[in-house]
DNA sequence: CCCCTATTGGACTGTTCAGTCCAGAACTTA
DNA sequence: TAAGTTCTGGACTGAACAGTCCAATAGGGG
């Protein structure tokens, strides 16, 4: 009945419930994933579920929002502290570092839904278009601070650079969780990076 | 029961099936799409599915299979007949132009299936790792003709040009479905094509 | 033509699924 | 503590599901 939580013990059954789904559709899939399976994991009962959410669709769109909160806002306030090339550098690192701690397993939650859901749920695939677009607005950001500071050359387009870094890694990402190996992942972002470094503003036009 | 087909009839007939679950799972997604839809998508009967696969998951292979011969044979010929920057550009401008006809609602079959099943079918995985790689291979066979016939300077590592060029083209194809718009596809490997161009011999090099 | 194998139709089974329903427990507010 | 609301347990339903089975047909080699 889409039902907001009103108590504490609303809320926390909610949450089991959506962490629960989340975390089971990353590993088996969206459609992989029944609901009995999600109460089970979760410890709860149908009603508490039909109670929060109005049917199985209203359950995907609510893991898409916690994957959201969980992976776009955690790069959100990462990529706010990036404003060097180092800098880029080691969020690049980290993310193979991430994988290679989980084996490759799991990719990018939110990616993976996107592939899933894009081609015949529009609703969900509208959130994920906003997720993704978040995602790059904050890269554009990253990158238009370094124009601004002179780490990145003036005629560069910050949002263009966002775009296709976005991709890149969503790219190496998928490789790597077929191939359960960070190889792909390190050589691909190692790449990235130094194709990103062409674009850093020649020193001698702003050290005078 | 997993038989060969040892008939004309019998071979169109798993063609017919196979066929039909790979169009129904590129748009539906694998585990969106039911064994009875497939049957009626393909006129078969049940009987027809189980003489030539052993269960849901053989089918599922056979649709990897199948992809893999539509989209990776495809692009093994298209990538033969590119040795050149214009003919690398060419390739990766009809790849935007196939998803702008088709309104970027498939993006990459084979990335669709991947990102789906890899989490949790491990036989699946492998087949796609191997589709994957010979895209790959493929694609640094081009980086590698361009390097000895002068295109791509010296240095460059053909391999490595090849994984990223892959990643980069399969998230910017994950970008465009969701998004279901050809922009970002359009932009990402127009950012792609022109880093590429900086692994090109500086002329001075070689036209001596 | 006959025999043998490949192929086919479709009914059937047992299970799992999403979603409904209602009675009762827990909590809030006053 | 009493009334009203929120939350919960779990039985229940009907549909959809993957997979089985067998009788019947089609087709090819002799």
């Amino acid at each position: 009945m889409q039902n907001t939580p009103r108590t504490a013990r609303g809320r926390d059954s909610r949450d089991r419930i959506v962490a629960a789904a989340a975390e089971l559709m990353a590993t088996g899939g969206v459609e992989g994933t029944s609901i009995d399976a999600v109460l089970a994991a979760a410890g709860a009962s149908k009603s508490q579920l039909y109670h929060y959410f109005t049917d199985r669709q209203g359950l995907i769109r609510a893991v898409i929002a916690h994957q959201t909160e969980v992976v776009v806002d955690a790069q959100s306030a990462r990529l706010a502290r990036v404003g060097t090339w180092p800098e880029l550098r080691r969020w690049l690192e980290e993310i193979v570092e991430f994988q290679q701690d989980h084996e490759c397993r799991v990719g990018c939650p939110i990616g993976s839904i996107a592939a899933e859901v894009a081609g015949h749920d529009d609703d969900a695939r509208h959130d994920l278009a906003v997720s993704f677009g978040r995602w790059r607005d904050d890269l554009a950001a990253v990158f238009r601070r370094m124009r601004d500071s002179g780490e990145v050359h003036a005629g560069a387009d910050p949002d263009q650079l966002a775009i296709t870094t976005l991709a890149t890694v969503q790219g190496a990402l998928l490789l790597g969780k077929v191939h359960r190996t960070a190889e792909p992942l390190r050589v691909t972002l190692d790449t990235l990076h130094r194709w990103l470094r062409a674009e850093a503003a020649p020193p001698h036009e702003n050290d005078r």
